[in-house]
Formats: C-alpha cells, structure tokens, sequence
DNA sequence: ACGAATTTTGACTTTTTAGTCAAGAGTTGA
DNA sequence: TCAACTCTTGACTAAAAAGTCAAAATTCGT
C-alpha cells in the first residue's frame, strides 16, 4: 500500500519483523545524512539516495512518506546520538574549566572530523532545509551552545579566561568546527589526528588559554 | 538573435550602446550575486532573478548563455571589487603587525556584513557550485588569505603573535567571517558596528593578541 | 521622423526530480 | 509447503526550472 502507512506507529508486526524494519529504516538514514551533509538538501536527489543502497527509489517511499520526512529523520537520529556524546563526556570529565572545555572542544571536533566524516555538517552549515528541519537544526545548537557556554562562564568566573563577549566567541567556535570536516576531509590517520589537535588548541587562544 | 552572441567580445557596436550594455550586465550580475549569497547556486531559480530586475528570463538569456556563466560573472566581479578593496587598505595601513591585522580583519568583516550582506558570501560558504566556479573560489580565496598570512607571520616573526598553527588560524578566521552574515543579518546601524568591532577583538585572540 | 540596431517578451520545448502505484518477489510462521 | 505479510520494482504522472526563439517593443544615429 506503500506511502499512506510508511510511518505509521502503532502497526501490529512481530518484533522480529519490527526490529529488521527499525534497522532498514536506520541504514536509509544514514546514508541519506551522509548525503545532505555533502550537498545540502536541494542537491540531494532520492535516485542517488537509493542508489547508494542498492534499491530504487520507490523503495525509500515505503518508510518515508517525503523527502521532507526523510531530512526530518536525519537530522533527528544523528543529532540525537551528538549531543548524547558530548553529555556524556562532560558526566565523566573532571578538571579546571581549561581542561573541560579543551576536552569537549576535542570531542566535537573529533565527531565531525572523524566519526561522521559528512554526515554531521548537516547542522552546522545552514543550507536550503525547509523551514522545518531549520527549526530543528536551531534547537540542536541552541543545545550544544549552552554546553559550551555554561563551561566558559565557569572559566570566566574563575578568573581562566579571558573573553570580550561569550556570545561572539560561540560563534567563532561553531563556525570554525562546522567547516573543519571540510578541511581535513583528505587527512586520514596520524594526518587527521595532529590537525584535530591543532584546531582544539586554536579554538582555546579564543578564550584566552595558551597551549603549554 | 540571443543566446548565441550573448558574450560575444568582438561586436560592433557604438561606444555609447557597448557602455549601455556593460551596465546591465553590472546590474543583472550584481541582483543574480545577492541571490546566489543568500540561497546558494542549486537554490536559485532564473525566473526570480528576473524577476527582481523587472524583466523576464528570457531577456537574462540575451546577456548571458546559461545559468553557469551568470554565476561565473558574479564570482568574477564581486571577487575582484572585494580584493581590491583589502589590497587598498594594506597599502594605506601603518603601525605594528597586530594593528595592521586588525584592520585587515575589521575592513574584511565590514565588507562582508555590512556592505555586501549577503552578495560576497557567496565566496565563503561553499555551495554546490559547478566544478568551474569551485575553482575559482578557491584562487580567490588563496589569494585572500595569503594577505593574511603575510601579515600573521610577520607579526609571527616580531613575536607579537602566539600561534600554533598558522594555517589552522586562517581556517578559524575564514570559517568565523564566512559566517558573520549570518549572525549579523538581524542588527543594524549601532549594533552591527558594535558586532564587527566585537568579532574583530575575538578574532585577534586567535593570534594571541588581547583587546587594550 | 524614420530605418536599423538593440532589447525584451511570452509562449514554447526539454530536462530533471519528487512522488504514485499496481504488480511481483521475497519472508515468515504455521 | 502454503498463505499471509512484507518489501521492492519499474513504469508512470506532475511540477518546477533551464533553455529557445520568432515576433514585438524600444532605443539609437542620422
């Protein structure tokens, strides 16, 4: 019956068949991610999508009703598995706030960098998305931003850093992770780790903390 | 008879009429770089070009053989206005590296917010430009940086700067004013002054240097 | 003011891509 | 093995946007 029940939530399977469904649905995703973040959302067309997994174009239209809905869950899946990750690193990180935030500038970066080499640019470089998915992508960074921004004013309270507006040096920090993928997209290996380092320890002189 | 003679170079025609000419270009070039800036190259669609020049298509297709070329005019002439302009500037600047370099970034960030809102980020943010005018980008902004970098490393060797990597900071720096647009699109008179002043002090942080 | 050169128009074709759907292939549990 | 359920296909339609062009409108030089 394709499209009218593709997201349909309360539909009696098996588990099993549930379960395989939930993992097919997760592989559209992912690489669907991976293609927004390369080409933004206009560029991306369904017949590439599908190539990439080996089935046509009708087939994406049996779990998502939309491309729409498709970005929707994109955006949603990977931002959630973000932002799950920074949390729990600042959970296990101890330290002076120089420490913390170098350690939670390095995991974003990392993620970006290397974990989701395309995929995760999908929120930070603002492209064509519908108003929707725009809101979406807001709230994400509203939310990593206030875990930055809670870690600088310990700092600035602290006496460590040294900031001429939080708001201006966020910005700074975002811009510069959101285009790193971008950069080190050649790097691989040892390479692609130095630069990581690198760019943690210029994103930290924007609050004032030399390396060393 | 249109698309055909649309560049031609070697047409005879009266001075007068060739001048006519050159500034309907300007004017078509320049309407066609604010939408590029603001929706990217996939995003924009000819009929709305058009259609802030108060004509039709079909008259754009007099001037220019395909959507392609438009956008090549546009990165040509914008690009050059804009290095003209920081060329200016150094030429007329004194004093130590670090005042030299904040201007440089106060004049590049001006530009960039205030007097092109959102025409020249179409240099910045890549988009999904056709293979060409990728190119093309990318020259314009080597250029742009190796003014910058001049300047960094001979602040370097004055050892006024503290830096890590000079690359890496010109990545910061680019990804940070490629952004500014965005960020600025709201303010107006006094507050966007006083945003450029802020990102230019956050900016010098970078090299090491602090505001006073 | 008039003929020639230039510019604009709007209806046209073509191409691309989102979205639909009936029919068939594959899976599952009994 | 069979019937019901699930998934995939490929040919289809619809809409949007690039590109074309003959004819009409405008502007120019004399």
């Amino acid at each position: 019956m394709g499209a009218q029940q593709a997201v349909d939530e309360a539909r009696p399977v098996s588990a099993r068949v549930q379960r395989k469904r939930g993992k097919r649905i997760q592989e559209i995703v992912t690489v669907a991610a991976e293609l927004f973040g390369e080409r933004g959302y206009d560029a991306v067309n369904l017949e590439d999508v599908a190539e990439r997994l080996d089935v046509t174009k009708g087939s994406l239209y049996y779990y998502f009703s939309s491309k729409e809905e498709l970005g929707t869950a994109a955006i949603q899946t990977l931002g959630d598995e973000w932002t799950d990750r920074l949390e729990k690193l600042l959970e296990r990180a101890d330290g002076s706030p120089a420490q913390r935030l170098r350690a939670l500038i390095h995991e974003h970066v990392t993620i970006a960098v290397r974990d989701y080499p395309a995929a995760l640019r999908v929120f930070l470089v603002p492209r064509n998305w519908p108003a929707a998915q725009r809101e979406r992508i807001k709230e994400l960074r509203t939310r990593h931003n206030q875990l930055f921004r809670d870690l600088i004013e310990e700092g600035i309270a602290a006496g460590e850093f040294t900031v001429t507006g939080v708001d201006t040096v966020l910005q700074c920090l975002h811009a510069s992770m959101s285009q790193a993928p971008a950069w080190c997209a050649e790097l691989s290996g040892r390479a692609q780790r130095a630069a990581i380092d690198e760019l943690t320890d210029t994103l930290m002189m924007l609050v004032g903390v030399h390396p060393d």
